[in-house]
DNA sequence: TTAAATTAGGATAAAATTATCCGATTTATT
DNA sequence: AATAAATCGGATAATTTTATCCTAATTTAA
C-alpha cells in the first residue's frame, strides 16, 4: 500500500546505509538484507538502482560495499529514494486513477483526498535521510520486526 | 498507488450504480464497464464481491442488473467498499511494512506518517456513497477519462 | 600471483494481480 | 415452450511484481 515492496526495501536499505555511514562504516549486501530483513538478491537489484541514481555509492572487491556521503544524507530527501525506485507516480497518480486529473476534472473523492496527498508530498519532500538515520541510530526507530 | 486496480474499479462501479439508483435506474455490467472504463469480465468479478458483501444487490435474467438501495447509500462508507475488495489492509499495513508496528516500535517515518494515515482513515470512514454519487450526478465530478 | 570477497548484470523462476473465456443458471418476453 | 438477456462461477491466460540463480568483473590481502 502506497509504496511497492521494492520501494519499502529501498527506503530501509538507504536508511541503514546512512546510519552506518554516520559512524564511518561501510556495509555490504549481507549486512543490509540481514538488518532490514529483505531478500538478498532482490535487494541487490534495488541497490543497483540507488547507485545509478547517485543516492548511494558502491565499491567492489574485498572491503567493498555501500555507503552514503555524510554531507549528502542531509540533502537527500525521502522523495529522492522513492523516485529512484518507483518513478514519479507518487506525484501524478492518485486514488481512482483517472487518466486526466485536475481541479476541473475531479474524481468523486478528489476534494477529500487532495489535502491528504498534499500532506504526503510535503512530508516526503521534507524528511531527509539524515533525519531518518539519526532516529534509527539513537534507538528511536527500527528497520525490522 | 494506495488502492489496487480492483479496488479502484470497485469504487467507481459502486458510485456509478448509486448514481443510477438515485434516479431509480438499474444498470447492467455493460453499462457499468462502459461508464467507468474498466475491463468487463474483471469488473464482473469485482461486482460479485460487492454483492456478497451486501453493498450492491443484483438480479439475473432480462431486466436484471445491479442496484443500490437509496437508504443504504447514505449509510455505506468508502471504507466499506475498500474493505469488501482489498480487505482491511488499509487499516493495518503501513508505509514501510514492518511486521510489528506501534508507538513504541516505530519505523523511521512513523511519526511523520501517522497523521497522514489518521486523516486518510478519517476520510474513508466519513465519505458516503451518497456523497460521491450525488457529486457525480450534478456534474461536479467524473468517473472516467 | 593466487585466493577470497565483493558488486554488477543478465537470465530465469515464482507469485500475485489483472484480465479473459465459457458454460450454467435465472428471468422476462414472445 | 422457446428465446434472449442477464448474473454467477470456475478455469485459464496474460501481465506485472517479486525473487532467485549464475557468471563476470573488481579489489584486497595473503
Ligand atoms: S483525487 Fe484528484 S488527482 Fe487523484 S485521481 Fe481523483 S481527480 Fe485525479
Ligand atoms: S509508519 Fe508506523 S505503523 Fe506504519 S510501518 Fe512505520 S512504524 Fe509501522
Amino acid at each position: 500500500m502506497i509504496f511497492s515492496k521494492a520501494c519499502e526495501y529501498g527506503i530501509k536499505a538507504t536508511v541503514f546505509i546512512a546510519q552506518k555511514s554516520l559512524n564511518n562504516e561501510r556495509c555490504n549486501l549481507t549486512d543490509i538484507s540481514d538488518e532490514i530483513d529483505s531478500p538478498k538478491a532482490f535487494t541487490a537489484k534495488i541497490l543497483q538502482k540507488l547507485v545509478k541514481a547517485g543516492i548511494v555509492n558502491s565499491s567492489k572487491g574485498k572491503l567493498g560495499g555501500f555507503g552514503i556521503n555524510m554531507k549528502d544524507s542531509k540533502k537527500i530527501k525521502l522523495i529522492d529514494v522513492i523516485t529512484a525506485i518507483d518513478g514519479n507516480m507518487i506525484e501524478k497518480t492518485c486514488v481512482l486513477g483517472l487518466k486526466k486529473c485536475s481541479e476541473d476534472h475531479p474524481c468523486p473523492v478528489h476534494n477529500q483526498f487532495k489535502f491528504i496527498k498534499k500532506d504526503l508530498l510535503k512530508m516526503v519532500h521534507k524528511t531527509t535521510l539524515s533525519d531518518m538515520s539519526k532516529s534509527v541510530d539513537i534507538g528511536l526507530s527500527c528497520l525490522k520486526i
